[in-house]
DNA sequence: GCAATAAGCTTGACAACTCAAGTATTATGC
DNA sequence: GCATAATACTTGAGTTGTCAAGCTTATTGC
């Protein structure tokens, strides 16, 4: 059949089940006009204190990379849902808030993908999602052990 | 702490865990000058009768659209890893074949990614990866089936 | 048998990133 | 305290896709 071993198996599930997954999470949210990204930097912000955060660690948080970060606040910013704020201590670092207008998009934006992905988890019972969750964990932690050594 | 649900938090781990897994193997297979979806395409070339496929179904089997595929194998086709190959019966049809040295090419590049899953893996034992791979499986049907509903 | 529709593919315009290089500011070693 | 290095961010150029529209060929309904 596949000559592949599981771990490889397994990796490529991974990629075609997140492919699928992401799908009707994405038309979902964009009904909101946000994409699943905005979402991310979102939900980050708003798991902060004072709905605030540096871009860098923002960037870290999301898996992109600073410039990325820029390239998406700027419409975001636009549109208002974030705003920038300075920091005294350390002129090199520019903050990052959620706007009341932005608070308010997340959190319709979240009832919404939060309905898509229970459809999407149908099929499985909550202990096979929480078990899933811990395999995914441990396979996250593999990987980050992993790039250390290289 | 999140007040997610755990849909959504198995969401988030998942794509999380992907951006974390592909690093290292991308920069395994960038040794070779090969992408991970330039894999992705040999791979399914290799599994095909004859290593031949409709362009259509390779789109669909990696996850991308029929112009994805066109801007992909144009590359491929210059380094001569893949050729067209017209269909006798069906002149709307071309199908792409993996070369020999297309053929070559990818049994190096996956003999180097699969030391990479197998790294990547490293903290999960056989029994964690298979049942890891299962649940994936099922969320992969889940989404697909609350694809088709809506 | 022929118009209407569908299937397969390509192309132009655009989106969402990355990477390398540049600027500004802060931290470090001696 | 001052050069050197590190950190935070932005910007230009390039990559890798998507989507909508268009072209060609095949299928379908009548």
């Amino acid at each position: 059949m596949s000559s592949l071993t599981n771990s490889m198996q397994l990796i490529l599930t991974l990629v075609k089940t997140q492919g699928q997954v992401l799908k009707p999470l994405e038309s979902t949210l964009s009904v909101h006009g946000i994409s699943f990204t905005e979402w991310l930097v979102m939900h980050r912000l708003y798991q902060s204190s004072d709905h605030t955060i540096k871009r860098v660690s923002l960037a870290d948080a999301i898996g992109v990379t600073a410039s990325g970060v820029t390239r998406l606040l700027l419409p975001m910013e636009k549109v208002g849902w974030v705003e920038r704020v300075t920091n005294a201590r350390d002129a090199r670092v520019s903050l990052v808030r959620l706007t009341s207008g932005g608070l308010e998009a997340y959190q319709q934006a979240t009832n919404s993908i939060e309905h898509a992905a229970n459809r999407v988890t149908n099929m499985m019972n909550q202990q096979q999602v929480e078990q899933c969750m811990g395999l995914l964990s441990s396979l996250h932690l593999s990987a980050i052990d992993a790039a250390q050594l290289s």
